[in-house]
DNA sequence: GGCCAGGACACCA
DNA sequence: TGGTGTCATGGC
């Protein structure tokens, strides 16, 4: 069932190639920034950091708060964004001496708690920075992601994160492109047709609403 | 002018 | 544990 939806997504959208970033950490800083914004507006304060050269652990950390909320305005919430981003490059010293690759090498179990800790850092970030900037098979978990899956019946519109997050790797196998490549495009059906107020007509996905999917829930993929 | 956008957290009941 | 307010700009 999951990989007759992706099928579909990805028939109809075609290949996202997600993270849209060069290095580890503007992935990372796109993460923080496009909380609750849209990509375009955290887009280009992520341009203002990258044309300036301060996409990088140090230059952040050493950027004062005004400054830096200043440079990234545009993705909103620049105050507690610029907070947000200073503690994670902080983290990423304090724990790897800015070596992203002894980072990448942890598992994924220390490295989501060691991110969790971190003031502003929530799930969805957590699992953004450990899918696309480290490539481990976690699943991202949104509102767009939340609100698709209820609409099929597959999912409570308010489960937790971890009900919603154990339901896609038990039921599709743990590989971090396929899983990228996922939630890519339920981002881009989400915002295409799945607003609070649903485009009906425009979903890919109709049929498989009014079908229903009692016989494929839980079927795996793999 | 209002709604929405690739969240997280503090506070309260 | 769950609901609500706050943080804020920019596009439609």
């Amino acid at each position: 069932m999951l990989l007759s939806i992706f099928n579909r997504l990805i028939e109809h959208y075609g290949p996202q190639n997600w993270w849209p970033g060069d290095t580890v950490i503007e992935i990372m800083v796109g993460a923080v920034l496009t909380q609750a914004t849209s990509w375009k507006n955290a887009e280009s304060a992520v341009e203002t950091l990258k044309t300036n050269n301060l996409l990088s652990p140090k230059s952040i950390r050493n950027l004062d708060q005004n400054t830096l909320g200043n440079l990234i305005y545009s993705s909103g919430y620049y105050n507690v964004k610029a907070k947000r981003l200073k503690a994670l490059m902080n983290y990423i010293y304090d724990q790897f001496n800015d070596d992203i690759e002894t980072m990448s090498s942890c598992d994924i179990e220390t490295l989501r708690n060691g991110l969790l800790s971190i003031h502003g850092i929530g799930e969805e970030t957590a699992d953004d920075i450990l899918l696309y900037a480290l490539e481990k098979p976690v699943f991202v978990i949104d509102s767009y992601t939340k609100r698709i899956f209820s609409r099929l019946g597959l999912t409570p519109l308010h489960g937790s994160y971890k009900l919603y997050s154990d339901f896609f790797t038990k039921n599709v196998c743990l590989n971090s492109k396929l899983y990228g490549e996922y939630h890519a495009l339920l981002v881009i059906h989400g915002s295409a047709t799945c607003k609070p107020i649903p485009k009906c007509k425009e979903c890919c996905l109709l049929d498989v609403c009014k079908t229903g999917v009692e016989n494929m829930k839980f079927s795996s993929i793999c």
